[in-house]
DNA sequence: GCGAGATCAGAATAGACAAG
DNA sequence: CTTGTCTATTCTGATCTCGC
């Protein structure tokens, strides 16, 4: 149903459908009604398309990209950013890329085939050299927000967690209450993981244990998990605390303690990052940081908003975290 | 007060023309 | 005659100006 089929059926011309839409005056009470009545029967939506190629408007359509939704904290993200930019009259593309660059540049593709005006990549895993060129090559011009990531592009705007000196927190503050063998498990090698491990050597540093310390790759399935649990154990056998890049890592570590005698917090503190439902479901309760998804979310809608208007924004944004104590640290 | 027609971006398609 | 290249036209749906 176009403007043409609104006045043919209501016997009037389109520029009178037209001004009757956009409210304008000069009309006929009476043709006004005649036109309205035909508006409402017919379930009419204007086109988006039609109406920005007179007026130099956009689409309003942003492209959200995740590498996985169903992951908890890039779900929480990218329902803040949702529902901002839809407050604001944006419509939003949702798109889970996996890790593969061909996906990656698939997606990257799409967007610009579709002509979204903006996109926001959720999730430090976007800090990437390919992700960098795919951006030159596909949008050069679009205002692009990351989170947890940096780009050293013109249109690229950062919005970044302080995980670093949360994590850097964390180490000093199981320090203070006598846990000197803290053990980090690196459970991926995003940005967002590396600046987690940095706060943690930072911190390893500062109080003098670099004889003491013992970081642990391993990724999220539950066997390599058990595994990094026990080769912890191996190489540093008196550990007494265990940070973890991420809850679901934390869990499956104190869930594996459990099973073989070790009480927590009394004989390992464990603590997570996300702040995500497992820190709250897990038994004991696990302490967690909180990298603040929401406000990330909501600041990272903001900025791209503000770009996209034309409004100065900041090429890089730092947003706190902080830590959620719960039982598993003492 | 209202209708006719120009206009917008840019991809798809049609048509003209030259070269081999 | 076929093929390639270039230019012109068409198409989409809405807004807006001009003129009756």
């Amino acid at each position: 149903m176009t403007i043409y089929d609104i006045a043919r059926e209501a016997n009037v011309s389109i520029s009178t459908v037209s001004r009757v839409i956009n409210n304008h005056p000069g009309i006929k009470p009476k043709t006004r009604e005649k036109v309205q009545q035909v508006l409402d029967r017919s379930n009419y939506v204007p086109s988006v398309i039609a109406r920005g190629l007179v007026n130099s408007t956009t689409l309003k359509m942003v492209g959200i990209i995740t590498p996985d939704i169903r992951s908890e904290h890039h779900a929480n993200t990218a329902y803040t950013i949702e529902q901002e930019l839809t407050r604001w009259g944006y419509g939003c593309i949702l798109c889970s890329t996996g890790k593969d660059p061909k996906r990656q540049e698939h997606y990257f593709n799409m967007m610009a085939e579709r002509k979204v005006d903006g996109i926001i990549l959720v999730g430090s895993v976007f800090q990437s050299h390919t992700v960098e060129k795919l951006i030159q090559q596909y949008m050069p011009n679009i205002s692009i927000v990351i989170t947890n990531g940096y780009i050293e592009l013109d249109n690229v705007y950062s919005i970044i967690t302080d995980e670093c000196s949360a994590v850097e927190k964390c180490v000093t503050l199981l320090y203070e209450k006598k846990r000197d063998k803290i053990a980090f498990v690196m459970d991926d090698t995003t940005n967002s993981i590396l600046e987690k491990k940095k706060g943690y050597l930072k911190a390893i540093e500062s109080l003098s244990l670099s004889d003491r310390k013992l970081i642990v790759k391993t990724d999220h399935n539950i066997e390599e998990c058990k595994r990094a649990c026990h080769k912890i154990l191996e190489l540093m056998p008196d550990t007494n605390a265990i940070i973890c890049g991420e809850d679901i890592t934390a869990v499956t570590i104190m869930n594996e303690l459990s099973r073989i005698g070790k009480k927590i917090p009394d004989d390992i503190a464990v603590i997570g990052c996300n702040n995500s439902k497992y820190a709250e479901l897990s038994l004991p309760m696990l302490t967690s940081v909180n990298n603040n998804q929401e406000a990330v979310g909501a600041t990272a809608a903001r900025i791209l908003r503000d770009a996209l208007e034309g409004r100065k924004v900041p090429k890089k944004t730092i947003i706190s975290a902080d830590i959620v104590f719960r039982k598993s640290t003492p």
